[in-house]
DNA sequence: CGTGCTGTTGTACGATCGTTCAACAACGTA
DNA sequence: TACGTTGTTGAACGATCGTACAACAGCACG
């Protein structure tokens, strides 16, 4: 019925354009999740919509059940890439720093006050996403796997820099710090907690204070931590 | 058609229950306002349908558009009552506290982090509200309105602790703190974000720590504050 | 008991949701 | 160049969404 479009347009027939260009189904899932998280960046919740996030990738709406057997299932999949590009950047940041606790707890703390993790749109991902964690099994799924590293290397820098202002003349102040603090628990559950509010406070309201001041505002923590 | 169910049941027709009851408006807003924060609790963002929500209030589809002009004016509403009564209950324990700024800083704590404020249902409520936050006008400015509130009370008590803790032998502590401390504001900042993070963290995961914990972690915070 | 107002009901409507699936077409291969 | 694999399309489905509206009915009042 009626002539098609444009595609095939120029007269020779040499070069007219596909219609759509095939991937390897590694790369579209990946161009997909990319698409979920601008969706969710752009929209909110309502970005989550098998439509709009289609059209944020440019393809139709038939394409994501071909690559995921369900929109849970690629939102797990968005969910579970965003934290790992969190973890993995703060994990570069820390390992580019110079070699002394101080220099890679300042080098996490600027990481994580800084683009693109201290970003207003980002943070409305977060926040859709955890919404959807109480009644989603795939999602608490991720939140477990992911957030291990996390804790993981915070407890590192925390254990690290109490140890030296334990002991800063003794050896090997990397290890000292086992359980000589039975509150390197409560410690890392502290800065967590201000890490992620100011985050969010921040994101509220950009005006209210400058990453700096954050970035300060966690070092006087710790710094007062060490002194105790 | 095919004689109505079983409401006029009764032969004297004596007996017979009506089959709703007339409210006043204002008791039927209110009961709708409490529908939908309980249906959020239940259901989370789903929770957030007409049908949902006037089937937890035991009303029909149509009341809602007849007491609100649309579901964003309820979701508003609904927001608005979810601060106040944070609000409120906060400054209720405030002032039923003993008269002294540190009695008041700990029943302030201590508040927050019990029931009804610290509970996994509640935080799911409100992360749905902060999801909605950045594409509501209404809904920003309802947290503009309510916000102030929050952290009035919580600069007030704050700016006390650090008078007193400043010239704890000079006359009048309450309004010596006026412009003595440039980093009130910080301050403020610091310990809003270490409440909110510790919030969010217990709502996550409940089994990471207990509330006398979270409390026990911001009053040293603040106590380090006043020690510097 | 009859009347009026208005709070309440429930159907209906168009839009959009997630998912399915038959048909299409890009592109490696022979 | 023709074929076959398979990534991709887009219409269609039933379900559910928010809203509108005409009819119903509770209850105060005469």
């Amino acid at each position: 019925m009626s002539g098609r479009g444009s595609p095939p347009r120029t007269r020779a027939g040499r070069a007219r354009q596909p219609r759509f260009v095939r991937q390897l189904p590694q790369q579209r899932r990946q161009a997909l999740i990319d698409a979920t998280i601008e969706s969710l960046k752009r929209y909110g919740h309502d970005g989550l919509s098998i439509r709009t996030i289609s059209a944020q990738a440019g393809v139709s709406v038939g394409l994501i059940n071909h690559h995921f057997p369900n929109k849970n299932q690629l939102i797990a999949a968005a969910y579970r890439h965003f934290n790992s590009e969190l973890v993995g950047g703060l994990q570069a940041a820390v390992a580019r720093a110079a070699d002394s606790p101080r220099a890679r707890m300042r080098a996490f703390l600027e990481a994580s006050f800084c683009p693109p993790n201290l970003d207003q749109d980002a943070l409305a991902v977060w926040v859709v996403f955890w919404g959807l964690y109480r009644h989603s099994r795939l999602i608490q799924r991720v939140q477990r796997d992911t957030y291990r590293g996390y804790v993981r290397l915070l407890r590192g820098m925390l254990a690290e820099l109490l140890a030296q202002a334990r002991a800063p003349h003794r050896r090997r102040p990397r290890r000292a710090a086992r359980a000589a603090r039975p509150d390197l628990r409560l410690a890392a559950i502290g800065l967590t907690a201000l890490l992620d509010g100011l985050w969010l406070e921040w994101c509220l309201q950009p005006s209210a204070f400058k990453p700096a001041e954050a970035v300060a505002l966690c070092e006087a923590w710790v710094e007062d931590l060490c002194r105790r």
